[in-house]
DNA sequence: ATCAGCACTGTTTTTTGATACAGTAGTGCC
DNA sequence: GGCACTACTGTATCAAAAAACAGTGCTGAT
């Protein structure tokens, strides 16, 4: 059951309030932001609204309006954001930390534990561009096929990890980079699994190919 | 210069109080929860946590408690996450919401408003693929070349803006998809400008090309 | 020793705000 | 035509809430 299109705007209304001023709107704000004459006819709409479960409203309560939407499921936590990883420091060292980010940890999948901005564009095809934070669960273990955080002696890389047997490969994501062969002689270990990417186009620019 | 440790308790209360209800307390609430047998107790500690300038009374307004900027920044903005899009309907319209996210709004510019879910793999060359959330800002304005979130009659799509004179085209980001060109008989909409990409990758599957 | 500031009690006044009751007008439906 | 439903006007009442005033006792600094 849908709400009238009416109804959509005192709702709307009820929201904006909450976002800028930080409480509810009593029956009073929204009268006069709608120009009613009556404190009946905001009182009508709320409850018409609490009908539908879009809010609930707390009864003989000022400003007593609860979203019920908006309430469910917020568990932010705050995740670090590393930077360019110094040659020889362990990835999760301080002085990588360029700043903290909260995400939603439930969107994402195994649970990620830190953000690692990307550099350079290898990755591209795989719509990791240069920039990009990506989501990294730390795990010293992938799967073949797997994207991965992996250090190589003492570079931090972003790759697809391809295993053959005993052979590992790291696969970029670009025509013009080719596949990293581990030798035998070079240190290697997985950082952390890539669970997602997040992106901000800055100033409307667009990353293009 | 800091709050005293009785001062600290009834802002962590405050705090915890719209957390888990929503709503800032009343001189009341505070009241009972620290077992005050007068409310101005409540009152002047609240008066001397505005002068510390943690909180800013709203004066004569029922629960006018507004906590001020520098808490504001730890908890993240929670947006709207709008899933498919029915024809005919508002974008933002309740029944599109598919759930809330937390994001750090100032990661992105300019300030994002909500989250819209990609369908199909039209911009996969410009980073964005299918089922990723494209973080947007609303407005009606976007600039030629910039990614923008349209509306052509009844439809939702994510493409890139191309003006030529007087001429709007769609262009998609992906070779298997023409451009679309706007006709004179289409009804034509700007809902927004993506600002950002957040993609989860589902259980270390690669969305590859 | 005194004075400012903190942390309250106790009381009163005045808004603010919720909510009930009685109606009106318009729409779509069967 | 009658009924249900939306969308209001208009009035009234009472509880919730803010906020002022007048105090008390304590602590720590000058």
């Amino acid at each position: 059951m849908s709400l009238t299109r009416r109804q959509q705007a005192i709702y709307d209304f009820i929201v904006e309030h909450m976002e800028s001023t930080g409480l509810p709107p009593t029956r009073a704000q929204i009268v006069s932001h709608f120009r009613f004459a009556s404190p009946n006819a905001a009182q009508c709409h709320l409850k018409a609204l609490e009908k539908h479960g879009v809010i609930e409203l707390l009864s003989g309560t000022a400003r007593g309006i609860r979203l019920t939407t908006a309430t469910k499921g917020r568990s932010a936590m705050s995740l670090p954001v590393i930077g360019r990883v110094s040659a020889g420091r362990p990835i999760l060292a301080v002085e990588h930390h360029e700043a903290q980010m909260p995400i939603e940890p439930s969107h994402f999948s195994p649970k990620p534990h830190f953000l690692l901005r990307v550099d350079g564009e290898s990755m591209i095809d795989a719509g990791i561009c240069d920039g990009d934070l990506l989501v990294v669960h730390k795990t010293p273990e992938a799967r073949s096929g797997q994207i991965v955080v992996a250090r190589i002696d003492d570079e931090i890389t972003v790759k697809q990890l391809k295993r053959t047997g005993r052979r590992v490969e790291l696969i970029a994501h670009n025509p013009n980079y080719p596949p990293i062969r581990i030798g035998r002689d070079q240190e290697f270990a997985i950082e952390g699994l890539a669970v997602g990417v997040i992106r901000a186009f800055s100033g409307g620019q667009v990353p293009l190919r």
